[in-house]
DNA sequence: TTTTATTGATTGACGAGTCAATCAAACGCT
DNA sequence: AGCGTTTGATTGACTCGTCAATCAATAAAA
């Protein structure tokens, strides 16, 4: 059953895919057949769109942070108070969209590819810099070192996130709660 | 040349030359053939030593846990107030041998085998916990909620380690004194 | 009939783990 | 001291499986 213009949901698909076998997996060790097969089509099928394994994954890659991106953008939206941006930006950061086995995966896999590929590095890059740029924004009125605590902050999302997914006795929430403290305390002091 | 006692001295061998082709490549694609010709001997050797390819992988990892715990204590030893005890874990934590290329990989890649194997996760447990129990122990005289500021302590350190080891723009004496900095104005608060 | 979708079959490479064989040191016995 | 025997060290060659990538062929729309 041929039909013209199925390239787009394929690649879906496969992203779609790519994403699910990661997080039944683990780590990266998924091959394309494993992939293809859950997403309902030959391995040729699947080289045919992408080119190659690599790609596969960038795709998956660039599919979860730009989720995150949007969901971060739309937390920002309803906010109105610098104080509610800076709280938006965490609460976003540990929403159970991030905590999916798959997105969990996902996310330690790019930190480790990262060391390899230079275009994986370049998306965790983007993030980064987003991230940083979102809290100096929302900090800037309320923060004496905006920039400064920027960086503490992104850090510690980043560190609280990485206890909270690998460990199933630290829950989500009690990392948002830390952090969302952390951020009051450093705004209320004056040093 | 068949000498007795070689056990001891090629085991070592081979977790320096795993430890070596694991910072080379980034990340744990790393064929057994490879560490075994760096340790300069057959695969088959290897595999008479360790087992498996698994096995090898985790006596690396334990290697590197174990270097670390032993410098975190010998800094623990030459701090008499408990700031000079929190500074020193924190300071340990950013010494120069954590931020080794293979050392950063190795962190890496424990991170994501934690997800699919149990005694890796293990292994991270036991970091976390020794991490969180030193800085409590530390924290208890000078904070008004040593168990929280801990907590946050711990997160922020493996954050800003994740960020200074995977972005080379940040360097890893800036984010000692992000820490730092952080302590002070934790123990500072009153709330 | 041209283009797009699709796949089964195949190839070529690579890698983990095994095995039988070799070599030399240590050991025990006389 | 001399002589077999055991034991640990060591490896080249091999097996078996896996997997990414390719290709030729088919089928249906346009």
């Amino acid at each position: 059953m041929p039909k013209v213009g199925m390239e787009p949901i394929r690649r879906s698909a496969l992203v779609q895919a790519t994403i699910a076998e990661i997080g039944a997996a683990g780590n990266l060790e998924v091959t394309v057949g494993q992939i293809a097969k859950r997403a309902g089509m030959s391995t040729a099928l699947a080289h045919h769109y992408f080119g190659g394994k690599d790609q596969i994954f960038l795709a998956a890659m660039r599919h979860i942070l730009r989720e995150f991106g949007t969901e971060v953008l739309q937390a920002l939206g309803q906010a109105t108070t610098p104080f509610a941006r800076a709280s938006a930006i965490i609460q976003s950061s540990f929403a159970p969209s991030c905590f999916a086995p798959a997105t969990i995966s996902a996310w330690m896999t790019l930190y480790v590819q990262s060391q390899s590929s230079v275009e994986t590095k370049r998306l965790l890059k983007l993030y980064q810099h987003r991230l940083h740029s979102n809290l100096t924004h929302a900090l800037r009125p309320i923060s004496k070192h905006p920039e400064r605590d920027a960086h503490t902050l992104a850090a510690l999302i980043d560190g609280l996130y990485l206890r909270a997914a690998l460990s199933s006795a630290c829950d989500p929430k009690d990392a948002c709660d830390a952090a969302l403290q952390t951020l009051q305390t450093l705004i209320e002091s004056d040093q």
